[in-house]
RNA sequence: GCGGGAAUGGCGGAAUGGUAGACGCGUUGGUCUCAAACACCAAUGGCCGCAAGGUCGUGCGAGUUCGAGUCUCGCUUCCCGCACCA
């Protein structure tokens, strides 16, 4: 009987659909697990064999979990607002709901493919108002809440009125705005409630602000941080600028010491918590306030961290868009000052980066006191200070800050050692902390922990400064111009915003005709007819906000709503709450290291404050699987900035002859057209022998290269817009590559520091072959050669080619890139499902490797998974294809390996090293194979082990065994340590450190027995021949020792 | 520049301080076949050797240890993240 996963997968992926089986209930008499994978933005182009790696393993691992009498969440959903759909929509109108909805349909289908256990009774969408209805009230709470310094936590905001009625705010210890005045109870109570409602937006976890932004005008809408990388958006790569905007904004930063702290109770790669922390950015320093020299009525205050060092603070520095600067300018420098403010603004951020060893600024004759001196220090401004961080104003210490050290130099300003042990000041600055201060007045003497307390404390006294806490962290965000997102629950009364009535939640997506924004700038909600808002027991109606929020709003708190997904009264009920407590596994990739995973802690924390989330981190565990690579199909220019859209074949072989012309007919389209080839010379003859997987290519054109070499033109520019076909015809051309050997791809233009790159072109040294290609590949001897990474920027990696005579080796090296659809590179899963079944794809993506590690993806070794199966499936049947397993009682061999393949796949799906549980299994094959065992005892339990692996196979071996439930509710073979012991073990005998030889011996056999029988060896005796015993170390039936000189 | 991680055959990758290279791919040889494919059997880190065996081997250099891919120190290279953060 032939395995045939087309018979079996289909079959029981409807049972355990009709049936239920994976659904799931809370139940007290069983322990929780919960496993969770992060949801899918549903995207047109579907899922690639890179998505369902972290799907796999958390699939694998819920099966287990299940086995093993867990009861599991295991849920899917989609994180369905956001900004594809939305470009879609504005190229075509179709609704972004109804293009979501079909790609959602396009990925349920491909997930259901692959045979993963999800509880879909519990799929949400984050863009259904069912669940919008919970990111608003959430919202709301956050607007209704701020963040109290002494409890440390979340307190209702009618809290906070009722102190400052009673006592102002001067005794408040609360997070708020930087600018926010102090006010007694007096002046509150005379205060209108106009005046409250804007004080009290300075103390909200969520408000509007007028603040510098992300702005995208390609976009147009603003970004958070995270969605910036390099100066331009994540999404599209467009330029982003710093603008000035009205924008709602989260007070992540009231949680920053927690978000913090709670890094060191969750088991989350090291990579990742690093990546947080930095990007909260806590750094202990002071802030410490400068005079202005005849102005006694300004002041600069600075962060410092080093503020040790502030006696060789010989000037100071200020950003171009610090507020004092038009007022601290000297009339003289005026216009200095305004054309270097004028020329910073309009750079980029890209600019800004490139440069950043250009010194530049401007003096604007201002002069600053120093506070422990009373000297006059000059004042300069430079873009190298930022607005964004600190005070936006630094003391400049050249002799112990590099930067300030350049400054100085350039601007010839004088550069003031300050400790006994700094050197090389000639040359740069020295931030040693290090050796005692000198030119440092009242710390003269000092060692750096003696000097900065004593310091502080002067400061303090006199009202100058004090000891800080400054966070890189700034508040996120959280509008965004767009139409495909949750709209904000607000409206606009008076100049501030006012809540709507949680009994009129959800505030559902109006419609509108078009996707853009309005005639006047307005967001695209602008379009919205009578996009107004009567709060109850009103006549009047009042606009509602217009922005919506951003993509990371629901999935900051999606998680629990899988819980209890259906609840109309609350976000999770209490006991869905209590009895999942929080996600036990959760697995995603790591691209969202400062993004969902800071700001879903940052809800969290606060949901934990208002008694609503049952821990202060909802996962304790993060598995980060690596990306699947593909490999590109291209050849990079190195010196110009964008790659050709064109990938040349060259034929080497004469796989066309004469007498076989072979057709390439288009075989993907409507119109069919076909070319014959006749090819009668031919440039090399490296061998080939497979060319069959050819024929399906599509749209070949045969041209002439400018040395009058043949040449197959494979893409033409038409395609350039058709790039499902693009996709498709690159894996053609890719399994070609793969079966032989068959080409070099080369570019249009020769150019002689640009090179060929070919596909593994050979692994073996092979004198003919290289010196065919030394000639043809125009390479240096011996060199790696980079191709060059375009403008400085690993925009693309590149392929190297390697050769080195002396080795007699020859490498060539494919690069490997991100899997996507601009790339070409795409190899889709249905494809592998379709030709080796979902079982056999799910086994291949762990055997892989480990799951946290990035590898390109290689469909050539699915055959040995595959062909694994096959034999697995094999013990079964006998030689006419009938079920037969034996009901004798097991051997101790067959025993053994049973036991051990027990004992190994537990530990390894417990430390999530699912591709060491693939080798297990295949181990068990062969020697079950060799044993011809076919016994009920063993391969009963075997099927079990192997289920969460291959749930199809294993549900149909399980049930042709007898059985009438699902495999999904076995029993996990228990381990018996007994069956593992054998009666004799293998030593390995070591004369100094060195493998002489091994030998058998019974188990446990006692110490002055070993040395014996170990001497008596011949090749002891023969190794051993001068030599004279110092020692002999014996692990226990492991190996033995002999120290000899 | 800073931070995190990695480096093992032709390739993907295994190895609680204890026989390096499990398992798979690929390759080579063989069986089957008119032939090919599939399948099956065997070999497969390099070098020397007919063989037995020897010898060198986990990026480089030291160290700890009876014993190091694994631990320590110092480098090199690559990947990821951040990047004028005062």
């Amino acid at each position: 009987m032939e395995y045939n996963p087309k018979d079996i997968e289909p079959k029981w992926r409807a049972w355990w659909r009709e049936n239920g089986t994976y659904q799931v209930k809370p139940d007290n008499s069983r322990p929780k697990f919960y496993i969770l994978d992060m949801f899918p933005y549903p995207s047109g182009a579907g899922l690639h064999v890179g998505h369902p790696l972290g799907y796999i393993a958390s699939d694998i691992l819920a099966r287990y979990k299940r086995l093993r009498g867990y009861n599991v969440l295991h849920p899917m959903g989609y994180d369905s607002f956001g900004l594809p759909a939305e470009q879609y929509a504005i190229e075509t109108g179709i609704h972004p709901a109804q293009s979501t909805d079909q790609n959602i349909r396009r990925y349920r289908e491909q997930l259901d493919n692959i045979g993963f256990s999800y509880d879909w009774s519990r799929e949400l969408r984050t863009s259904d108002p069912g669940f919008y209805k919970w990111t608003q009230w959430i919202f709301q709470q956050l607007f209704n809440h701020y963040f109290d310094n002494e409890a440390g936590k979340a307190l209702p905001i009618a809290q906070l009125e009722a102190r400052f009625r009673e006592s102002g705010n001067a005794a408040v210890q609360a997070a708020c705005d930087e600018d926010t005045p102090v006010f007694s109870a007096e002046a509150w109570n005379a205060m209108s409630e106009k005046a409250h409602r804007e004080l009290l937006l300075k103390y909200r976890l969520t408000f509007p602000e007028e603040s510098y932004v992300n702005w995208c005008p390609a976009l147009g809408t603003v970004l958070s941080n995270d969605e910036v990388k390099d100066g331009v958006s994540e999404r599209g790569g467009y330029p982003v600028e710093r603008k000035l905007m009205k924008q709602w904004s989260m007070r992540i930063t009231a949680y920053a010491d927690r978000l913090l702290a709670g890094l060191e109770e969750i088991d989350w790669s090291e990579s990742i918590k690093e990546q947080q922390r930095y990007w909260i950015g806590r750094s202990q320093g002071a802030a410490v306030k400068f005079g202005v020299a005849g102005r006694p009525d300004a002041q600069i205050e600075v962060f410092t961290t080093r503020v040790d060092t502030i006696y060789g603070a010989t000037f100071m520095v200020l950003a171009p868009e610090h507020e004092l600067v038009s007022e601290i300018t000297t009339e003289a420098q005026r216009q200095e000052v305004e054309s270097y403010v004028r020329w910073a603004a309009t750079r980029t951020e890209i600019d800004r980066m490139s440069e950043t060893k250009k010194v530049t600024g401007a003096f604007t004759g201002a002069y600053a006191l120093h506070p422990f001196t009373g000297d006059t220090i000059p004042v300069y401004l430079a873009d190298y200070v930022l607005a964004g961080y600190g005070t936006g104003a630094v003391m400049a210490v050249p002799s112990g800050d590099q930067r300030d050290y350049q400054f100085a130099r350039h601007y010839n300003l004088p550069i003031v050692p300050i400790s006994d042990a700094q050197t090389g000041l000639d040359e740069a600055a020295d931030p040693t902390k290090e050796g005692r201060y000198i030119n440092s007045g009242i710390i003269n003497g000092m060692t750096y922990a003696e000097a900065v307390p004593t310091l502080i404390r002067w400061l303090e006294a006199r009202g100058l400064g004090k000891g800080k806490v400054q966070y890189k962290l700034r508040n996120a965000v959280f509008s965004r111009q767009r139409y495909w997102g949750e709209p904000l629950p607000v409206y606009w009364k008076d100049g501030t915003p006012y809540l709507i009535d949680a009994k009129d939640l959800p505030l559902r997506l109006p419609a509108v005709d078009k996707y853009l924004p309005t005639e006047t700038g307005e967001p695209p909600l602008g379009r919205a007819e009578n996009w107004r808002y009567t709060p109850p027991g009103s006549t009047e109606s009042y606009e509602y906000e217009l922005s919506t929020m951003p993509g990371w709003a629901g999935s900051s708190w999606y998680f629990y709503r899988y819980m209890d997904p259906h609840n109309e009264r609350e976000f999770c009920s209490k006991e869905a709450l209590d009895y999942w407590k929080g996600v036990d596994v959760y697995c995603g990739g790591s691209e969202h290291a400062v993004g969902h995973l800071l700001y879903s802690r940052f809800w969290n924390h606060f949901l934990y404050d208002l008694g609503l989330a049952p821990q202060k981190e909802y996962a304790k565990k993060l598995i980060n699987q690596g990306m699947i690579q593909g490999r590109s199909n291209f050849v990079f220019r190195a010196k110009e900035r964008f790659f050709e859209q064109y990938l040349w074949i060259k034929i080497l072989q004469p796989f066309f002859s004469a007498e076989s012309p072979i057709q390439l007919a288009n075989t993907g389209h409507e119109e069919t057209f076909t070319y014959d080839f006749a090819f009668e010379t031919h440039d090399l003859a490296i061998e080939v022998t497979s060319y069959k997987q050819l024929d399906k290519i599509e749209r070949v054109r045969q041209t002439t290269a400018a040395d009058g070499k043949r040449l197959l033109l494979l893409f033409n520019e038409e395609l350039a817009d058709h790039i499902n076909d693009h996709a498709y015809t690159a894996v053609k051309i890719r399994k070609a590559l793969d079966s032989r050997e068959a080409f070099i791809m080369t570019q249009e233009e020769p150019v002689s520091d640009i090179l060929y790159v070919s596909y593994e072109l050979t692994h073996k040294y092979d004198p003919e072959c290289f010196s065919k290609l030394h000639v043809d590949v125009n390479i240096v001897d011996g060199d790696v050669l980079d191709l060059g990474r375009a403008a400085g920027k690993p925009m693309f990696h590149n392929a190297a080619f390697k050769m080195d005579p002396a080795e007699k080796k020859f490498y060539c090296s494919w690069e490997v890139e991100k899997m996507s659809k601009s790339k070409y590179n795409v190899v889709n899963p249905d494809d592998m499902v379709d030709k080796y079944g979902a079982d056999c794809f799910r086994m291949y993506e762990m055997f892989l490797g480990p799951i946290e590690v990035g590898k390109p993806w290689d469909t050539k070794g699915i055959t040995g998974v595959y062909n694994f199966l096959r034999k697995f499936w094999a013990q079964f049947f006998d030689e006419q294809g009938r079920f037969i397993v034996s009901e004798e009682p097991p051997g101790p061999d067959e025993l053994r390996i049973l036991h051990q393949t027990i004992k190994k796949v537990t530990d390894d799906i417990e430390r999530y090293s699912m591709n060491t549980c693939v080798s297990h299994f295949m181990i068990l094959n062969n020697e079950l194979r060799s044993l011809k065992c076919n016994k009920r005892a063993i391969l009963e339990p075997t099927v079990i082990l192997m289920a969460p692996f291959a749930p199809h196979l294993s549900e149909e071996l399980w049930r042709l065994l007898g059985h009438d439930s699902t495999v999904c509710s076995a029993p996990w073979p228990e381990l018996n340590p007994e069956y593992l012991k054998s009666d004799t073990v293998t030593l390995a005998v070591q004369i100094n450190g060195k493998l002489r030889g091994t030998l058998e011996a019974p188990l446990d056999m006692p110490y002055p027995d070993i040395e014996e029988i170990v001497l008596r060896q011949e090749f002891v005796q023969r190794n051993m021949q001068d030599l004279t015993i110092r020692k002999i170390v014996v692990v226990p039936n492991r190996i033995v020792n002999i120290v000899a000189n």
